[in-house]
RNA sequence: UCCCCAGUAGCUCAGUUGGCAGAGCAGAUGGCUGUUAACCAUCGGGUCCGCGGUUCGAGUCCGUGCUGGGGAGCCA
């Protein structure tokens, strides 16, 4: 007798297996009783039939609850009744604990109250295909660049800087006499690194506390970030939709049950073929108007001025070269047109807006300097930021895709909030 | 930070003109010889978010605070 896990119970067919899991439903109907079992790997129904079955397990029925957790030993069987066309006859059962009354019950519930009790909102169906969907995303990914020649570099989270803008750190006491404050992004990292290792990337969470109460913000959240060294803006444009292709061809092969599940139109995510479509920031702004919705040039798109952009194409779009008032004192910019940045953002179909930012990186030590001073930056905190362009300065670019947005796209939903197991919301730090 | 909406049983919600607090689900008990979010019957379950006000009388009207949801700006 082998103890199983319930997807491979077929392969046992005829033969007395033990399961361990949790109970998620039970009914009875006269003489004949089932137990709906989950494990993490699938749900199995077991059958209790009196003469059949032990009277030890007849007895333990009553006093099972929702989601308590138990062993159950018995014989697999085909069954055509059975969900998933195989059951077990229950010789004996096995109780580790009998579950209090459980909060979550198979009728809908509020956000509000799902979110409060996340830590079991992740045992249903739904929840764990979506955070599988994620696991393979960040998979892709990961493999996309090591059979790429990058190294994995991990970039700090306690930080002496900004990058991203100062308003938006997380401050933290770093030994009562100095201020540490929670990465924004790993990118000054990567430059360093790729000037080490040529490529580069990280995956790891970053912080921003940005009072922003809409269905695409996390305080916290998962960036993987690609750096690479003799590299131009047309490089990682082709990189990042190399990326999304894979991660999308990877999640189709192997999470498509998952995506079934959560009812998500799989021919949309079929259409994520190259190539993407490249346009400039003149370009989308042109689309704009068309749409009768003016942008003064110089301004970055609202919410709404990147939900009509991102409508517009079937597949994700690239904008490049925005003006580089409205872009970070890193970003590089165009040599033959100084008004606009070298960078680039992806936006996904359907309405999703930007999944990814990127750009060329400013490799000039004296322009990189008065960068840092216009932006009001502490110059000490950077001084080694400079060393970069001091000692042997490339050209160098890389980009940031955002974890949760992809993984959001990807399944179809309207929020971030259900794509990361434990959301961090303005006002939402529990459980 | 600003704008909008909501808060009634464990959960999702209804509650008429201001006049006795309701349903479904969940829970408990019983029934049913193969159930599929089973079904049927019975039962228990309330600080109507808090505070203040108007009124003979407030779940309902007014003020205020808190909590949750949606959106804006900003961003991945």
């Amino acid at each position: 007798m082998a103890t199983v896990t319930i997807d491979t119970v077929g392969k046992h067919d005829g033969q007395s297996v033990t399961i361990c899991g949790w109970l998620t439903h039970k009914r009875s109907s006269g003489r004949i009783r089932f137990l709906v079992l989950r494990d993490g790997t699938g749900t199995i129904q077991c059958t209790l039939i009196q003469g059949e079955t032990s009277e030890q397990a007849l007895d333990l029925y009553p006093e099972l609850t929702h989601e308590s957790s138990l062993t159950v030993t018995g014989t697999v069987r085909r069954d055509k009744r059975a969900p998933g066309g195989y059951e077990i006859l229950a010789s004996s059962i096995e109780v580790l604990q009998i579950a209090e009354t459980y909060p979550i019950s198979p009728k809908e519930h509020g956000v509000g109250f799902l979110m409060d009790h996340r830590h079991l909102w992740l045992r249903s169906s739904r929840q764990q295909a979506i955070l599988r969907i994620r696991h393979a995303v960040v998979n892709a990914a990961r493999k996309f660049f090591d059979d790429q020649g990058f190294t994995l570099l991990d970039a700090p989270i306690f930080t002496p800087s900004s990058c991203e803008g100062t308003t938006t750190l997380f401050e933290t006491d770093y030994f009562g006499d100095r201020k540490a404050f929670l990465s924004q992004s790993g990118q000054l990292y990567m430059e360093a690194g790729a000037m080490a290792f040529g490529k580069v990337y990280c995956y790891g969470p970053t912080f921003r506390a940005e009072k922003s109460k809409t269905r695409r913000h996390l305080t916290e959240f998962w960036m993987i970030e690609p750096e690479i060294a003799f590299a131009d803006l047309e490089t990682i444009m082709k990189l990042a939709e190399a990326l999304i292709v894979a991660i999308v061809e990877e999640v189709l092969e192997t999470r498509r049950q998952e995506l079934k599940l959560l009812g998500r139109d799989i021919t949309r995510l079929e259409k994520i073929q190259p190539p993407f479509y490249v346009i400039s920031y003149d370009e989308a702004v042109q689309i704009l108007k068309d749409a009768g919705e003016s942008l003064p040039w110089g301004e970055d798109f609202g919410a709404s001025q990147e939900t009509i952009v991102s409508n517009h194409f079937d597949k994700p779009v690239l904008i490049h070269r925005y003006p580089a008032q409205t872009k970070a004192f890193y970003m590089k910019n165009d040599p033959n047109r100084p008004e606009v940045a070298l960078c680039v953002d992806m936006l996904a179909p359907e309405g999703y807006g930007e999944i990814i930012g990127g750009g060329q990186r400013e490799d000039d030590p004296v322009i990189l300097k008065e960068k840092i001073e216009k932006a009001e930056l502490p110059a000490e905190s950077f001084d080694w930021y400079l060393d970069l362009r001091r000692y042997g300065s490339v050209p160098h670019a890389g980009f940031g895709l955002g974890i949760e947005r992809a993984v959001a796209w990807i399944c179809g939903f309207e929020h971030v909030r259900e794509s990361i197991p434990f959301p961090r919301l303005l006002d939402r730090l529990y459980p």
